[in-house]
DNA sequence: CATGAATGAGCCTTCATTCAT
DNA sequence: CATGAATGAAGGCTCATTCAT
């Protein structure tokens, strides 16, 4: 892991830009009342807690403070409520992916494949850390509701996989991936393990005593030995 | 990683004895009457199809080909019903985790990591493919059901990870794996890595059309790639 | 209350004369397989605990040591099961009122009320001391089982009532009961306190240290001074 | 009995301030809405009619001409409902018992327990009258309901009895109640008579043709010379 | 806007009863 | 005769949703 120090800087640099770029890709909640905010909450603890189907609206509302009626109020019903704490987040998630500038970098002179895994790899964990609770709840029920996958996939399977798949097949070809593996193959592994990292650390033992950024290091440091090129 | 082929022959047979050990560790379901399975089976289409709390006995029971009164002969409260159907899933989820032999074969003479993970994860892709569905029942309710949980807890974190963390130990000491990662980052990423590929593999794109035998392979080798050792 | 020896021996007699036409009245229990008389003990048991209505028929099945079928092979319906142990029960109950023979010791030449009075009442004890549990149920359920009263109200009404109410107007004219009251309160009171002992000694207070001749004998002199005649 | 004009006069003003005062000591329902009335009085009707057991919330429902759900809305389970309306009722049936001055009137100079008893039964015949359908259920659902007796067993048995066996024992050292009996089964008698009547009067043949103050001094007549004293 | 009483569909569960073995 | 699995109606209760105030 050699790399000279004026490279360095410049990748710093350009780690940090990333990141900027896909914590600008957020944008705050919309404005609320008072009530609504305190609805959304009580929503998120409960729904986390209990899942949404064993989730009631009226242990929300008292949790919340207000009167059962006045979540139909704000929110047809409680799926609604549901999908107004959820689709964000999947919109969130998704966001990065479709910005015209999120893959550039990948086409920087230099290989940094590196580069950019600890770039994403940060920028989702602070945004795992800030939204815990309801990224539980997402991953809870994305299964049961289509709705909340259907407007991403054809974007993610015709738009964003095949971008990178060629990015990785030129990493490949320029000798920084190692070129045994199919594309496919590499970004499995890289997704799995940096977004297996990301569970571990948030939601299956957020208590354990974390060395985060160690910890990350040792991510990357593994995912690039372990894809590292040429191999023929 | 060039390896004798008289090695290699060794190599197979152990692994070939340890699934045998593992698939030996689960036994099958106890005999039951045809209406029962009729629900057990219907059970499982539904519970995983829209979660346990969604799901309505009397769906269950239409399902079936049962009248509602007869699940609850054979199942006093319809939590049983889904622990009936989890908990020995469970159970033989961590099976293999206490058995005498199972990490014998990691002390074995040749550095023999790599075997020991290959018979994991075919095995554990095969127990994956068989009990799919059930599976992904478990994975949806265990956040819910502290019950499934709580009876191995100490169990695991007591008697297994204290003697997969003292092999670890000793493949790294070895030089077999890198020494520069703790231990217990080192099972982190194997975990990580082989319960990934299982979980995409079988979860998440089970439609994908995968060659099983060469992404294991491809999945090990990058494993080992990524904690080859030692680089002190 | 002095009275001479010699009537005293005749009244003994007399008394226990009528005691042995009140038990005459009562033939036991038709002949029941050992399952049905289990069967029967156990409803008396559950019955007697929770009520008709909360009790289970399967309940009554493991408590008596049968299937729960075998229940429905000697009673078509749980009512069915009720009525068998309550309705004979009524019928004994009012049994000896319709003896052609039970009011004839009240035509004997002397003023022998109490007499009569202490054969009803120690043989109703004995009576009640025998089916207690039955006695319970049968108070219970009555109100809710017209059933159970129709068939003797007539009998008790248009038979029973006139022939003591013209009794006790002997009794009264001859002077040995107070001709101020109505034949018809007279009767009220004293039923009211022979059974109201009755009630107190046996399902009240079954287990106060009762002196249960003492206490029969107070009631009698109780109910012979309270209703001592002339008085008009 | 005859007793001087005069004190006749105190007797009746002394009556009326005992029967003043066991008015006093039941206040009547809080406020309920018109459904929740509505609700009360449909339960009271089919209790009394089928038993707590036997009868079915949706009934309820239907007679109170409300949702099955709303009777939940008021009270969390049927239990709570039946004792809505019973409890509140055994308690007004306890409360004389623990006033202060309930037992003043039978510390006054002359001998009263024959005005004691007069009030006491207009009285409680007046309350039966009143709460005749719940005085019913109670009496059905007492013996299942330990929860019912519970609270007050201790405070009659400690703490009224002994006053009441302590004020009988009074009168009997004064030549007022017949001596030869022990406190216990004067107390007995007394309330067997007083309750025996209540009960004949309103709930075993409550269409009879009774003249009410006629029975009620018949009974207090009867009851006042079966316990006349001394007989030492 | 907020409330919370009211709704009634639907849930899990119990139960008396039937019937093939 | 006895069994006990199976039934399905009915029970108590919960819940998302509505609406008059």
């Amino acid at each position: 892991m050699d790399r000279p120090e004026k490279d360095d800087a410049e990748r710093r640099a350009q780690e940090r830009w990333l990141e900027e770029l896909l914590r600008a890709a957020e944008d705050d909640r919309p404005k609320m009342t008072d009530k609504q905010a305190r609805i959304v909450n009580a929503a998120i603890e409960i729904f986390a807690e209990k899942g949404y189907s064993a989730a009631s609206t009226s242990e929300i509302a008292t949790k919340a403070g207000v009167a059962e009626g006045t979540i139909f109020r704000h929110y047809k019903t409680k799926k609604e409520l549901l999908f107004s704490i959820v689709s964000p987040l999947v919109a969130k998630l998704v966001a990065p992916l479709v910005l015209k500038d999120f893959f550039k970098v990948l086409e920087a002179p230099y290989p940094n494949y590196e580069s950019f895994l600890r770039a994403v790899i940060r920028n989702r964990s602070d945004f795992a850390r800030k939204h815990l609770p309801a990224l539980r709840i997402l991953l809870q029920e994305i299964p049961f509701h289509p709705e909340l996958r259907e407007p991403y996939k054809d974007l993610v399977v015709e738009g964003v996989l095949p971008r990178i798949r060629r990015t990785v097949e030129r990493f490949q070809a320029e000798g920084a991936l190692r070129a045994d593996f199919p594309s496919d193959a590499v970004i499995r592994l890289t997704v799995t393990s940096a977004v297996g990292f990301l569970f571990v650390r948030h939601i299956l033992l957020p208590d354990y005593p974390w060395d985060e950024d160690a910890e990350t290091e040792r991510t990357i440091d593994f995912l690039m030995h372990g894809l590292a090129g040429p191999r023929e």
